[in-house]
DNA sequence: TAGTGGTCTAGACCACTTT
DNA sequence: AAGTGGTCTAGACCACTAT
């Protein structure tokens, strides 16, 4: 691993661990690169970059300083299906169509950031609600960053709770299109035939890189994404 | 000014002139370096950064590049469509289909907060990215707060900006769903056959109610949205 | 005045891609 | 083999903040 790296999840530690409260001061470029055996450009940039990651805030002259906790105004949560179907009282159930690891695409790779070739976790997962499913899950996974993924039982628990719990997300990127489904997906879905669907594809980041890619597909007539923005 | 925003400034208007397209290579590290006469460091600060920001693609061993123009909108913002496709370098158009006075439908009365059988105002305008269109737009207003809204000429000013300078907008709520275009926006998307579209439905306030509803219709082969959060 | 972050230099070694 | 970007060093000067 990278030096500056390295510095980074020091740091980033003493704050996820809430050894360093928000506001709480951070070692300065000086400290860290004695501490580490670094030069001072080393050190700065793994400070520059958590700075950049929202993650500490820099004030020249002053210091570093644990960056206080962001309002929470996001457009679009990343949101749990489970609790979300839930949450409209209905029934939620889920099915496991595929749960392994496989060689990583070049797409797959560069979507996690590990090189084409490498292993990857590939879990792809039915959601229903009532008994009609309503979103079908196909999710890259990086071992590296969630080494007993395979070993979890995903009728008790989304692979998304497994995630965040094992890695706290500290980034996400969606991007959203409409597309026709293929047969297989027509098949999980209990699509008689193909109807225009809306897919969300999705990345999450933690502190230590990217965590997953996922590919979420909804029948268009079943599924609707809101949000609201205030100014 | 920094020698690196120099550096940044000038790759940029290379960009930005067009000067430099898509995919077109990037001065490498050393050039920068000699060419401005500065340390390999500071030219590489300056392409770095560029690509943070997704305007320059970097490949190890291969050299820098411009990075390739997405058709993408941020959901996070609500942006004016011309701007959004001006931004990317290519021509905007657009044609007006329908531009008149109208009575209410109960939904449309729902969403403008008016009654049923009110007059509203409705345009119906396609947008253009390169000859090609990317998005109908279908916009209901509500009278009282733009009087003068079928008075403007669509084709200098879009919809959003007319109504952003006569009712600054507070709040925005927002519904995406994938649908099968009718045969009349077949047409009007220039789609002969017809294909999964991406829907935005979109009410905006102003201090004084609800102002608009918009139903913003974009094939799936041609949009797709994009977002980023941060936690 | 001492400490901090912001900028910059002139080297270096490495892994990688292209020729 | 030559060129590229990725990382790193050991210095330097500056503007700013706190004391």
């Amino acid at each position: 691993m990278a030096k500056f790296s390295a510095i980074k999840e020091h740091v980033y530690n003493k704050i996820a661990s809430g050894e360093w409260p928000e506001n709480h001061p951070v070692s300065s470029e000086n400290a860290l690169a004695s501490q580490f055996k670094v030069s001072r450009m080393t050190a700065r940039r793994a400070l520059q970059e958590l700075a950049d990651e929202g993650i500490v805030i820099r004030t020249k002259g002053s210091g570093t300083f644990v960056a206080p906790i962001k309002s929470q105004t996001s457009f679009m949560a990343i949101r749990n299906i489970a609790d979300e179907i839930r949450s409209r009282q209905h029934d939620y159930a889920s099915q496991v169509h595929v749960l392994r690891r496989q060689v990583a695409s070049e797409l797959i790779a560069e979507m996690l950031n590990i090189a084409a070739g490498d292993e990857v976790y590939l879990s792809v997962i039915s959601h229903f609600e009532n008994d009609l499913p309503v979103q079908v899950e196909e999710r890259y996974v990086n071992p590296k960053l969630a080494p007993d993924y395979l070993k979890q039982d995903y009728h008790s628990l989304t692979p998304h709770e497994y995630l965040c719990e094992v890695q706290p997300l500290t980034e996400a990127s969606h991007q959203i299109e409409a597309v026709a489904p293929s047969q297989q997906l027509c098949q999980w879905l209990h699509l008689s035939k193909p109807e225009p669907c809306l897919r969300i594809h999705r990345r999450t980041w933690s502190a230590k890189g990217v965590v997953t890619y996922a590919v979420l597909t909804h029948p268009g007539s079943r599924f609707s994404l809101g949000g609201h923005l205030q100014f």
